[in-house]
Parts: C-alpha cells; sequence; structure tokens
DNA sequence: TTTATTTTCGGAAACGTTCTCGGAAACGTT
DNA sequence: AACGTTTCCGAGAACGTTTCCGAAAATAAA
C-alpha cells in the first residue's frame, strides 16, 4: 500500500523533484523531450501526484463541497445532478455530506469541508437549524459559499431559490378557479423560509379573491408521507374535511391522498390534491396528483455556476439571488367534475 | 480567509509547536495546566488542527468514500444514511460521490477517493463498468474495499448483497400460486449481477412448478420508468399480453402499470404486477404494487462494519460475503381475484 | 548534597508537493 | 573572443502537522 512518490519518479529519472513537477504542470521552462520522458516513466510506474500535499501547499483543493439536509426525497439527488454536471467539466470534484436534518451534523460536515479545504461550498440548510453564527462567519472571511432551497435571510451570499410565493400562489388560486372554496394548507415548519413563502401565497391568493380563511385553514403537518397522513386522519375524525387541500410538498400529498381513500373519499370529488416540488410519481399515483414542478437540475446548474465565478473571481463579484420559475403541472387530483 | 495554525498558537502562548500538538492529541508527556490552558487559548483564537496536513504525515484521513451509480432511485440514498450511522458514530466521515452509471467517472471517483488518502472504500459498480482491473489491483495492494449490491465475482472483497435468487424465486413462485401461468419478466441489463440472479430465480420458480416459459418470457427492460413504459408498450402493441409480469424493480413495474393504465387494462384481472427492491411509492399507487423489500439501511450498515473491521484489522481479517435478507410485500397488484 | 529517576518540554525531521531563485549551459551577437 | 540572452534545470524553502530524540527541570533516592 506504499504510495509512488514524486521523488521515487526523480530517483528513477535521476532528475530534481522540481523537473517532474514541471512536467506534471505543464510549466514552460522544460524541455520538451525531457517531459515526454518524464511523463511516461511516471506513467509506466503508475505515479499520480498526491492531491493532498498539493492542497496543503496551495491551500486548495479544486474540490467543492455540498452539504444538503436530506437525500430521501428525489429533490437534493437531482439538484445534485445539476452541480456535479457543473464542475465535473471544471476539474473540480464534488463532495457530498448530509445533515440528517440535525443542525449538529450540518455544522460538523460545514467544517469538515472547511477542513479538507474544499474551495467553495454549496449548502441547504438542515429543518433544524437556527443558528446559522458559524456560516455568517465563513462568510465574511471570504469563503465562497452559495445556499440554495433552505436558505436564511441573515446569510450573505449567493442564493438559488424557487418562486415559492409565485407559484403557492398559482397553485391556490388553481383550487379557486375549480371552485374549491374552504381550501386548507398543510405546510411545514416555519423555520424553513420556503414554508413561509409559500404560505404567503396561499394567503395572498385567498385576499385576491376574497375568500375567507378560518383557523384551520393552515396545518402544520410536515414533509414526510407520515405527516400527511397523521394530519389527514385527524381532520376526517374531527369531521372537518376541506373541499381541496395545499400541500406543501408531494409526499404530504401522498399520504393525505392515503388516508381519504382508506376512509373511502373521492378525489377530487369529495376532496382536491395539490402538492409541490413534483415528484416523479405525481403522475403514477391514482388519481395522478397536481403538483408544481422545480427545476431542480437547472437549480443545481445555477447554483454551482455562482460557484464557480465566485472562486475565480477572487473577491469581486455582485451578489445574487437567483430566482428560478416552475409549472404548475394539473392532473386528475384537482380538476373539479363538472 | 487565513487560517490560524498550531504555530499561532505556539507564538501567543510562547512555547513549541510540539507542546500544543501534545495537548491535542492527550499524550501522556504533557502537564495537565499546560494542556488545558493550550486547549483554552486555542478555542479562543478558534484553531483546530488542520486534517490535510494530518493526512499527509499519518498517509490516512479518517474518511471513508462512497461511491455509487446514481442516486435518483432511494435505494443507494438509504444505503448511505446505513453507512453514516456507523462511521459518524466511529469518528470517521463519509465522503459521497456517484459516478452516474459511468464507468470513466466511476474510476474517476475512485481515483479521488484514492489520492485523498480515504482509509477505504465503500463501491456499488455502475452499470457500465465491464473492467475491474484497477480496483483488482488496488486490492491487492491491501486497500480496504467492500462491494455492495452491484458486486463482480472478479473482485476479492467483502461483498454485501441481497439473495436475488431466492426473492426473485419466491416472487415468480407467488405469482404462480396466484395463478398466473403466462408470466413475463422485465430485466435490465445483463451486466448487472443482480439481474443475473433474478433471471435465475425467475426460471428456476417455472422449473419447480412445470410451468413453461417462452422466446418473449425475458425481455431486457430497464431500471427506469420509461424502459417500463417503451416495453409494456410494444407488448400491448403486438398483442402479447402476458397474465403476469415480475418487474426488475418498482420504477420499471411503475411505467409497465402506467401504460395498461393508459390503454384500459385492469391490474391485477387482466395483468398482474411485481416489483422488487421496494420503494416507499408502492404502496402509494392504485393498484398498490406487491414488491420485494430490501433492508437498505441495514445493507448500510453491514458493508459499514466491515470496511470499518478490515480497516481496523491492519490485514488480517476473513473475506466475507453477507447476503441479507428481504421480504414478499404482497399487495393488490398481484392478487387474482376470484 | 549528590545521584538517579521521572516528568515535561523543545528541536528537528518527515509527509509530498510547488515555486522562487539562482546558476549552468547553449545560443546568438558584435 | 567577449558579452548578453535565452533555455533548462537543481537546491531549498514552504504548507501544517506529528513524533522521535534528547535535554532541562522537577522529584525521589541515596
Amino acid at each position: 500500500m506504499k504510495h509512488i512518490t514524486i521523488k521515487d519518479v526523480a530517483k528513477r529519472l535521476n532528475c530534481s523533484v522540481s523537473t517532474i513537477s514541471r512536467a506534471f504542470n505543464d510549466k514552460y521552462d522544460i524541455r520538451k523531450e525531457t517531459r515526454d520522458k518524464i511523463l511516461a516513466t511516471a506513467k509506466e510506474m503508475g505515479y499520480s501526484p498526491n492531491p493532498i500535499a498539493k492542497s496543503l501547499l496551495k491551500q486548495c483543493s479544486n474540490q467543492i463541497g455540498v452539504v444538503v439536509p436530506e437525500f430521501i426525497n428525489s429533490f437534493f439527488p437531482e439538484v445534485i445532478i445539476g452541480i456535479q454536471e457543473v464542475f465535473i467539466k471544471k476539474g473540480y470534484q464534488v463532495l457530498i455530506m448530509q445533515s440528517n436534518e440535525s443542525y449538529e451534523n450540518e455544522l460538523e460536515n460545514v467544517k469538515a469541508m472547511e477542513n479538507n479545504m474544499v474551495d467553495g461550498l454549496i449548502l441547504s440548510l438542515s429543518f433544524e437549524t437556527q443558528n446559522v453564527e458559524y456560516y455568517e462567519n465563513l462568510i465574511q472571511q471570504g469563503f465562497p459559499m452559495v445556499l440554495f432551497n433552505r436558505v436564511s435571510n441573515k446569510l450573505n451570499t449567493h442564493k438559488v431559490v424557487f418562486d415559492d410565493y409565485k407559484w403557492a400562489f398559482f397553485a391556490t388560486e388553481h383550487l379557486i378557479y375549480q371552485g374549491y372554496k374552504n381550501i386548507v394548507h398543510f405546510t411545514t415548519s416555519h423555520s424553513l423560509s420556503f414554508s413561509q413563502n409559500r404560505i404567503k401565497g396561499f394567503i395572498d391568493a385567498h385576499k385576491k379573491h376574497k375568500l375567507k380563511m378560518h383557523d384551520g385553514s393552515i396545518i402544520e403537518a410536515g414533509l414526510l408521507i407520515s405527516d400527511g397522513e397523521r394530519e389527514m386522519e385527524k381532520l376526517i375524525a374531527q369531521h372537518k374535511l376541506p373541499d381541496a387541500i395545499f400541500c406543501v410538498n408531494d409526499m404530504c400529498a401522498f399520504g393525505a391522498m392515503k388516508m381519504l381513500k382508506k376512509y373511502g373519499y373521492k378525489i377530487p370529488a369529495d376532496v382536491a390534491l395539490v402538492g409541490f416540488t413534483e415528484t416523479k410519481l405525481a403522475e403514477m399515483v391514482d388519481p395522478s396528483l397536481t403538483s408544481v414542478a422545480q427545476p431542480t437540475k437547472e437549480i443545481g446548474r445555477t447554483a454551482a455556476l455562482l460557484l464557480l465565478e465566485q472562486i475565480e473571481s477572487k473577491g469581486i463579484f455582485v451578489l445574487q439571488t437567483v430566482v428560478l420559475n416552475g409549472r404548475l403541472n394539473v392532473r386528475e387530483s384537482s380538476v373539479r367534475p363538472k
């Protein structure tokens, strides 16, 4: 398990290590023949420069870090694919860590990335994260960072977000246009930036159409199937069935759908359903689920490009918040039967 | 963006760097008070040892690498969670990379991990991977490695696999017991180890029950929804509808389901469906999908424990292939109506 | 007090690179 | 032949640690 180092190659060719280094770094002051020879024997010996040593010296690693809260849902994996698309082309490696929605893990992950001297970080905050002091420091020190999806307005970085307000508004309006009047919103923890925006869109759509809301119009459910199930079952038990439910994501909607079916309610005749952050299965379930599609890969690509720009522009850049567009895919679950 | 180094701390306390190092590494030959004082001022100064430098010196990194072919399906993410569970407790960090089913990417990822001096590697081969020579060398040099799910019998490592043969057999037998006679298997590329085992299980179940197979009994579809759709649509167009279809995974089954519904066929009355590697949505679709559940997290945990053992036992260990058990969850899609 | 032993600390090498500096060789110019 | 340029290469410092070795200081034993 002994690694072949630059010294081994130097000894073999009896020349200095600096010459070897030059050959590999394609520097000007080396004769072409020497370089070719070095490269050839290096390859033969199975030598490749040790990036750890390089990182230590250069104080950067040609790696970028991605920390996401989870990857059970397909959203983050898809974003990551977009990120990788950009960075692989540029010769960067993408290191991924997941915090499992835990602030503690997240912080550790970020520190690990930092210590590994990643050249930049793409981060989506965990469910739990309230205290962003450490990240704030990092940013102030000039550490390149881009936030996406789960952002914090306390942090002064590039951000890539979805127009949650707008699309929650449209989704709600769609239900209103279909003639639904008693609409409930299953949301998630208010600590998440996007949930607040979606709530606002939900409320404003009601205002625009002069539709009344009530105490139970907004219910804090969660992001999981089980959350949707639980809250739906509660509503059924309490005989508080609304006309329609706008859910914070597809998973939650699937949970609600399951319970409604279990108790014999028809969708959308009895209760209509709309999801968010469309998953591949929205069109697989029965009835197929109306949902707001987010451009996941593009979110990733955009975040990657912003980070790249920041890394390469060494300090001088204009902070951006990119708001990406989506679309509402209307399917069976929300089309009111005549 | 200047890092605080051990030297800074040493200067501040005017003592030597070795003393600081000792304080952090909890060595015996240091006075308790000095240690406390060092730790206190180090914390105050925001110093933490640079793992890159440490890696360079120690020739290991306290990091382990995970390379998976994809994470669009929830299978690999779930396995990774299991892996992390084990390693986080032990103070290791888990670096994740995905090859996107490309051999080239996979090889690069593995090399990147190696160069980053990860202490070990957990690998699941990509769809494309045929040539495992490089990995073979690595293993022979004593590099700790564990393969799972997509393994190769050319590689002499710890392996964690699922008993694909057995469960494909059971799944097929289940369909036979339900009275289905003309059963088709949607498989995926034969280059994947598990697909061969599933095919074998499928065939042997037929043999046991003296059921004939025909030319079109085994169809190479793929792992995606679109693959299931495509092959299903072909069968429908050719009027070659079987009684039942056993699919290589849930996604493929979902695709088939979609097409069957589109053309007005009833499931399971006209065609029964069985999936594999159960996803959370098996019970969400309508009809709910019978599928074989794999213990994803446990696969991860097991692989992690094997790797850990190998890393810590420095050379002396018994090669294991752990075969994990699953279960067949029978749902609506495969229960023949009386 | 002297000597032996233990405790505690500093100096310096090492890990594998890159890069600056300076020098030797080769070449061109007068 | 003398000098200036250019081309090519080697020596050595640096990156931030850990650890071996030896020495000073403190303690114990004589």
